[in-house]
DNA sequence: CCGTAAGGGATAGAAAATCTAATGCCTGTT
DNA sequence: AACAGGCATTAGATTTTCTATCCCTTACGG
């Protein structure tokens, strides 16, 4: 069968910015970038050798030969949209059960899982938070991600995230007539401390240079966020790991008074049983969350 | 609007696997290779997370899935060729004229146009065939291509291909009794003259390190194509240049016996009047035909 | 029972398509 | 006049896709 037709991708573009009557909106909804959509829109009329839109300095105006066109494409993709969702009602969902601490999924894993969602919308994940670390992997627990030093004994596993570790406060906090302008300054704040890190302090004064800081008074908090959200409301400083504060940092809410940071010997560690079969759903996870810490890493440096 | 939507293209390869019941005829259909489909339809897979076939030794057969899926696919891919092909009547044809010689457009132009013929069905092209170097760039034309040293004198243009110059000659001529092992070989052969291009024994001798051969004997035609036909024929050996006896060569009615070639000064230059804006359609053969160009140069090498 | 051909799977590296980021241009608006 | 909103253009980066190979399995014919 020879049919003709033209790059799909193009076509997409340009219902899209059909529909919207902008380049920019349909660029949105893409999620590419408006220079994406003008050029796969060009490279649709070249090959058709029609203009498809009336480019005017404030928005677009469909051609005739646009305006007959558009219909017959969304409703191709309104089918192909119809036949994919009734595909997927008929499958039965997959589950994929994940633990993990609370404080990393509710700062990490459960902000970059939108797009998971988006891409397999056939998945339905079970996020089970637990804080302290437990003994046993039990069978209904396809992953675990975890802060460690290591691979656990036993366990398959990759490192996911590796740590920054850098003080942070609130930004009232360096206005508050304390000024932070090196290390010292910081003892004249309040110390954040978290109970599962009790050296962080000393090993981030040691690292700057400041062996002999007297780093041990303060507030002790049982959790990452805790100890964070104490921060946020100007109880004193912390020391924040990149994987769990940097969206704090990114909207404002924490500040990072001081330039030394100390690479953290550890970092989220994703593992599970070794000679467990891992599920096709367990393994696209892992892909997947690879990705994302892949492209997290880049965002941080 | 949110229309979760697999992979154009991956859903364009399943539906031919689909009507094909095969990745080979697939990737046929589709100008790619088995393993392009495969892969394709794997990820399509996974992303939905659903078996589309069964894998058999010998061909495939739907799945369940598969089979639910397909019916709405095929239909909205014809629903998007029904509509670009009444796009395609609505719009006026566009109309492109190139003048070249015959010799040139019957083994090289014609052949390749093909794909231009496909890509843009809109266009509509009038081939002028005309031998002697015509003294006018008569209105009506758009772009002529010919052999040249350099870019005439009030033209714009691009060098299209550059050309080898080497014996060929009819494979039967080589077992004819007087082998050709070295050029000196060549002389007990009748050698077929092309009129417009008098030196080019004397310089392809020259260049073989036998300047004094007598090569002025022989048969003398009037266009390359006509000097080909003879050698095809078994009449004797000619000097063939390779964007004209490149096919001859691959389709095995010619054969090249010896190594040695002469690159051409010149070669098949594209031009128009300076001066004179470009139609798109013109623009767009130009874009087109130098990507052949460079696949030719890449297939010769 | 082996040899061969046909079909699909996997993988790494190459090629091509696509996207981004930056910049420019135009025009209606304040 | 300065600005802002929207599209075009470009080069370079990135991602996707394809090819080339090699492998494995099965059917079929001697």
């Amino acid at each position: 069968m020879l049919r003709k037709i033209p790059p799909l991708n193009a076509l997409k573009a340009f219902e899209a910015a059909a529909r919207h009557c902008s380049f920019v909106r349909a660029a949105e909804e893409l999620n590419v970038t408006q220079a994406a959509v003008s050029q796969q829109i060009k490279q649709l009329e070249a090959r058709l050798g029609v203009e498809l839109f009336q480019r005017k300095p404030r928005g677009l105006i469909l051609t005739d030969a646009g305006q007959h066109y558009l219909p017959g494409l969304t409703q191709a993709f309104e089918m192909i949209a119809a036949s994919t969702a009734s595909l997927e009602q008929d499958r039965e969902y997959q589950l994929l059960t994940i633990r993990t601490s609370s404080s990393f999924a509710s700062q990490w894993l459960v902000p970059v899982m939108t797009d998971f969602f988006q891409r397999y919308p056939h998945i339905d994940l079970r996020l089970s938070a637990q804080d302290d670390d437990p003994r046993f992997f039990s069978e209904d627990i396809d992953l675990e991600i975890r802060h460690k030093h290591r691979c656990p004994e036993g366990m398959d596993g990759i490192l996911l995230l590796k740590e920054k570790i850098m003080p942070v406060c609130s930004p009232r906090l360096l206005h508050s007539g304390k000024p932070i302008r090196q290390p010292e300054d910081l003892l004249q704040h309040r110390l954040l401390h978290i109970n599962y890190y009790p050296e962080d302090w000393s090993a981030w004064f040691r690292s700057a240079g400041l062996p002999d800081a007297d780093c041990h008074r303060g507030f002790r908090y049982d959790q990452s966020v805790l100890t964070m959200q104490a921060a946020i409301s100007g109880q004193g400083v912390a020391l924040g790991r990149s994987p769990i504060v940097n969206n704090m940092i990114m909207n404002g809410q924490l500040v990072v008074p001081l330039e030394h940071q100390l690479l953290g010997e550890g970092g989220y560690w994703l593992y599970y049983p070794i000679n467990r079969p891992l599920s096709d759903t367990a393994c696209l996870f892992i892909d997947w969350v690879r990705q994302q810490s892949q492209q997290d890493h880049w965002s941080q440096s």
